[in-house]
RNA sequence: GGUGGAGUGGCCGAGAGGCGAGGCAACGGCCUGCAAAGCCGUCUACACGGGUUCAAAUCCCGUCUCCACCUCCA
């Protein structure tokens, strides 16, 4: 079956076919060092895991994905004058940040995360391509910046489909020292107010890179003059994508092949901003709900659609999940952890949803269309047909990251966790067994008081057809 | 002004000419000592106005509303 995407470039669906077959070269952008990310600034991430997944499991591939860390700009530099904290220090803080948030919504690590600053040789080897070329020029006001030459490259406008003429300047915009008011930069000269770290001797002075050419130039070191997938949010399409993809090809490079872009987690309809931000960073949504929770409700949604955000958009996915959860501990007892299995067959018309450029709420509607058959299969007593569609459902929710049972949510089999549940498992067994012998002499008001005591301590009881179950709700539940 | 996208049941959210996606919530039933879970059923929706068609949420024309980007935003 063949992968269709979407491409922002040409906007229609084709079909994907990677450059090296068996391979595949992926570069997304987005990780910000600015501050710390909500959970906005994560959907990048989660959406091309997803993708990265599907691309392994469901292709057989084998995926280079490289994310950039631009670890240097403006804003960094702005916002660690204000608080005094040296901007290289305030810049990793928040990287860390980043990257626990993410390991705690399970997307999996990148093959490589180069940082900006660590590749200021590859930024001037591609500058002097480009002033080679005569697509850029040192700033006539002698300030040390670099601008490219927007006029001197027709394509200009090709990946976002505008056309120069029509374009606003930045009210802002500075436009001294350069040829057209749309120029870009490709390198700042040091300017007397920033600090010494913040700039680096190159053969145009001083300085620090542009916002765009990092970009160009560490896909061009980890994944080649020319790659399969370049992803990031819709709002990097202009000017930051345009402009890479422009200073890459005046630079003779073919850059990335297809443009992928994922859509927005709102709020009341708006763009999620720093003023709700605060509230949505990982670190504090867990203080309710679990990873997985917020990876589904981050997942569920095709990653081109807005997510709307609202207070209960994590209960109904919490709901959600543990109906698949609740389904795979009755189907697979005895099992706690169990990631997926490449032996498993993918369901077809799980495969087919993936394809159609990932519509993973149709791919959703599969798994819970099995989650129901595997129920009814249980009701039936029929354990093996559901041990089965268990395995299944695990293959599949383990493509999106959400498979409740994979060892990135329990923490694996062994270690301090482990001992301290087959230790308490034993603990409330011993109850259950007293609330079972109650329950079997009709003292129902026992059973009672034993099953509201765990309630009370955060464990959950309930009969089932193969015995008392018990888990680990919270106290909230 | 330019560019891209959206408006679907109580809520979220797919679909893109003809079989009621799915989830959440609610209500009724089955099951259960009770509960939880599960299963069955109910709630038959596509911004508005025209048009094309045997058939339109889907195609065409017009209108309204909303969001995003237009040089350092996931």
């Amino acid at each position: 079956m063949t992968l269709r995407l979407y491409d922002t470039a040409t906007r229609e669906l084709r079909d994907f076919e990677p450059l090296t077959p068996g391979r595949v070269g992926m570069y997304i952008c987005g990780l910000t060092t600015q501050g710390a990310p909500h959970i906005g600034h994560l959907r990048f991430a989660v959406a091309f895991d997803v993708l990265r997944r599907w691309l392994v499991r469901g292709h057989g591939l084998e995926v280079t994905l490289v994310r950039n860390v631009t670890d240097i700009d403006d804003k960094i530099l702005r916002r660690a004058a204000d608080t005094g904290e040296p901007w290289w220090a305030l810049s990793y803080r928040n990287e860390r940040l980043t990257s626990q948030a993410l390991d705690t919504l399970g997307v999996l690590p990148a093959t490589y995360e180069p940082r900006a600053t660590g590749h200021i040789p590859e930024m001037v080897e591609l500058i002097e391509l480009l002033v080679d070329a005569g697509h850029a020029y040192p700033a006539q006001d002698g300030s040390g910046d670099v601008y490219f030459d927007v006029r001197s490259w027709s394509r200009y406008g090709e990946l976002s489909n505008q056309d120069l003429d029509d374009m606003v300047a930045a009210d802002d915009a500075d436009p001294r020292g350069k040829r057209d008011p749309r120029d870009f930069a490709l390198w700042k000269g040091a300017k007397g107010e920033e600090p010494a770290t913040a700039s680096w001797p190159t053969p145009f002075g001083r300085g620090r890179p542009g916002w765009h050419l990092e970009c160009s130039a560490m896909a061009r070191k980890y994944l080649g003059d020319t790659f399969d997938i370049h992803g990031g949010g819709i709002d990097l399409r202009f000017p930051h994508h345009e402009n890479e993809q422009a200073q890459s090809r005046a630079a003779g490079l073919d850059f990335a092949r297809l443009w992928m872009h994922n859509g927005w987690v709102t709020v009341q309809g708006e763009k999620m901003g720093k003023s709700l931000g605060n509230a949505l960073e990982v670190s504090v949504l867990t203080q309710e709900h679990s990873p997985l929770t917020i990876r589904y409700f981050l997942t569920a949604a095709h990653y081109r659609s807005t997510i709307e955000y609202h207070p209960g958009s994590l209960d109904e996915a919490e709901s959600a999940v543990e109906r698949i959860e609740g389904f795979l501990r009755r189907a697979l007892p005895g099992v706690s952890v169990l990631d997926g299995d490449v032996e498993v067959e993918i369901p077809h018309d799980f495969a087919e949803a993936m394809n159609d450029d990932l519509s993973v709420a149709s791919a959703l509607a599969a798994v819970h269309d099995l989650v129901r058959a595997g129920n009814i299969a249980l009701d039936e007593g029929d354990d093996e047909e559901a041990a089965d569609i268990a395995h299944r459902v695990v293959a599949m929710t383990d493509v999106l990251g959400i498979n409740p049972l994979a060892s990135a949510w329990t923490g694996g089999p062994s270690g301090d966790d482990a001992q301290l549940h087959a230790a308490l498992d034993a603990l409330v067994r011993l109850q259950i067994e007293t609330r079972e012998q109650a329950r079997a002499a009709r003292d129902f008001e026992t059973a009672d008081r034993i099953r509201d005591a765990l309630t009370e301590a955060g464990i959950s009881v309930a009969d089932t057809a193969g015995g008392a179950r018990w888990t680990l709700t919270g106290k909230d539940s």
